[in-house]
DNA sequence: GCCTCCATGTAATTGGTTACATGATTCT
DNA sequence: AGAATCATGTAACCAATTACATGGAGGC
């Protein structure tokens, strides 16, 4: 089971939905969180309703089918939380440039992290615009409502961290003049 | 050219290795970037070979074959650094649970963010370790270790935000006993 | 002589993206 | 009538992991 099994089987364990109606959620709701496009949604539908966790509830118009998660797909999910460690690969492709910034010159390493840090804090502003909406929407306060909240604010922390941590950086990469002094964390 | 071309451009701009050493080295220095199995990294190496980024300098006993990176390779890192943006996809797997935890009595949530915690604090540890480890290396100073340096301050940085947060979370899932109360920010 | 580590490769499978393909309904 | 949007699917390709496969060199 992968991660995108599971978030199905939680988007189709609030209210139920199409693979039509999921691909939207992921594009507009869900970025922070996960993607997939409709061409991978379908077949995995299909799979899960074969597995017996999701079952197809209604037949709309344009051959729209609308599923929900059953008992076993609930089971399976807390059973998957309850066994999961909070482990996850930390391969984070956006330090793979940082890694690299000794290959520049120091004017254009620090250019490059202030592109950073003007990003991160673009993220953040978004991040608490989409905690305002979650905030003011009818069902806030909901159970998923609260886990989605809690969610969007790691992802606020991230960002705020980031943006910061990119401040600190471009101070590495000021050019030596005269003595270098002893460069214990000024910030850190 | 995906981000593994330009770790590994990287990496032999530094100094010579096999495919063998790079191996070891993602195992044991890099797991905190980027990863890659040997069965990865030899196609790629000689890929990079016949695009003339990297060409091969030695020949060792059991058929080991020593690569560094061409200036043609080092021309191609500079200008993805200077053209490439920060933006990275946001998916985080490591948020997909939490996304779910609604779906568990609010106790087990709780015991699930404690395991979060726990999780970011070692990793903490752990990346205080390496930079003592770099701190104290015999090429500390050098541009490729200060440009790893800024590398594990931003993951220690991460982590040390999400063992925050996690904490904060917990509160989130406490047992509602008498009047919810307006629940505005208590920390962040 | 045997075990460990050094050293390189290929094949099969998985998860995901991009591109291809089709058709029904609704709105103007 | 035409455009936009709803709605579902398949095929080709890519990056990465797991498994398969082989052999040389050095230490005990």
């Amino acid at each position: 089971m992968t991660p995108l099994q599971y978030v199905l089987l939680g988007m189709l364990a609030r209210s139920p939905l199409s693979g039509y109606d999921l691909t939207k959620l992921f594009e507009r709701n869900l970025e922070h969180l996960w993607t997939a496009k409709h061409s991978q949604i379908y077949p995995e539908l299909a799979r899960l309703q074969d597995q017996g966790l999701i079952n197809q509830i209604e037949n709309g118009p344009r051959g729209r089918k609308t599923y929900q998660t059953t008992e076993a797909g609930l089971t399976e999910v807390r059973r998957w939380l309850r066994e999961t460690g909070p482990e996850r690969p930390p391969q984070n492709s956006g330090l793979v440039p940082i890694f690299l910034l000794w290959l520049l010159e120091k004017a254009e390493a620090r250019a490059y992290l202030a592109r950073e840090a003007t990003y991160h804090r673009t993220q953040a502003e978004q991040l608490e615009q989409a905690q305002e909406r979650i905030a003011t929407s009818p069902w806030s306060g909901s159970p998923p409502a609260q886990s989605m909240a809690v969610v969007l604010e790691a992802r606020l922390r991230y960002e705020s961290a980031m943006a910061e941590w990119a401040d600190w950086a471009i101070t590495q990469f000021a050019e030596e003049r005269s003595v270098p002094a002893v460069s214990q964390s000024e910030d850190a």
